[in-house]
DNA sequence: TGTGATGGTTCAATGATCGAACCGAGGCTA
DNA sequence: TAGCCTCGGTTCGATCATTGAACCATCACA
């Protein structure tokens, strides 16, 4: 056995994995919470070689974490949009940038409940409405003081309040 | 660019995936929080070559997430256990769990706050007590009806209920 | 003293990822 | 309308990662 799968394994993590476990997979569904709907757009915010992000848009439309719509603005181009199933992905990106942010590097961006305006808690709640909000209910800004290293034209947009799921303009 | 790494990558959950990213490392964690601690049980549940299970486990060992110990029950020989840093991934375990339960196959287990037996929501709380129990705290046990497939005897000794973090017996 | 289990390491074959080059469809410009 | 650019890919050879099998040293036990 060679590649994505975990056969013999009896367990949904590792169905998970399968889904959104290989290389660059979750930084894509990242990406598409922060709003980037556009194949060149995820390659410039990603750096990631375009046959293999072909192929991982491509995975994520057949698990049904994407889907792939023609982009009225332009013929023959598509754009990736988060699903459902892709949207209750929203804990598994929160509790990756929470440990991340405090075990590997510090968090850019912090997330308020856009309802109240409270910072989210690391479990993912908002503690002012008792609530865990939905991701599209979720405000992202940069951090206070945080000195950014990346110039291309996502990252930037980025860096302004934005309300997750929307799309970006670049 | 190659490997582990996501150079570029101003970003927390980049940094997370860096740490526990590669193929396996997540379920190597996850048998973790199941109180797998030696060599041949990690080998024996995963059905994973043994020199990826020794390189992962060294990784792991390097950025502080398991650490390893003699074994006083034999000399020569090592345990490996999730260390403070490790046991904050299981909010990562139990996102991944939760949406490949629903998503991809079902849950083999359930999990149950040890205090008052509530079973957890899909959040990681015990509503009964309006607290987000840390996975010491929690019970796992075979969720009721379901067939299992895996007859390796740590895949057997999982199946009786069993305190998250404890040591298993095989 | 031999035998088996454990916890690895080494190796050749195969799969996955890489960057660079290429390409067709649309749009813009002159 | 000819030429050029951008976008969204695909193709290619080179390199890195993963695999299963074989091998090996240590320890326990008979």
């Amino acid at each position: 056995m060679l590649g994505k799968t975990y056969d013999g394994q009896d367990c949904s993590i590792a169905g998970a994995l399968e889904a959104v476990g290989e290389r660059w997979t979750l930084l894509i569904v990242r990406d598409a919470f922060y709003g980037v709907r556009r194949f060149n757009d995820f390659q410039a915010h990603l750096d990631i070689p375009k046959a293999v992000l072909s192929d991982r848009l491509n995975g994520l439309v057949e698990d049904g974490i994407l889907v792939r719509t023609p982009d009225p603005a332009h013929a023959g181009r598509h754009l990736y949009e988060l699903t459902d199933s892709g949207r209750e992905l929203w804990p598994v990106i929160h509790a990756l940038l929470v440990w991340g942010g405090k075990h590997r590097r510090p968090n850019s961006r912090v997330f308020r409940h856009g309802a109240c305006g409270t910072r989210l808690s690391d479990t993912g709640r908002c503690e002012t409405c008792d609530v865990t909000p939905r991701p599209e209910e979720l405000v992202s800004e940069r951090r206070r003081g945080y000195q950014p290293t990346r110039t291309d034209p996502v990252s930037q947009v980025l860096r302004t309040p934005h309300r997750m799921l929307e799309p970006i303009e670049t």
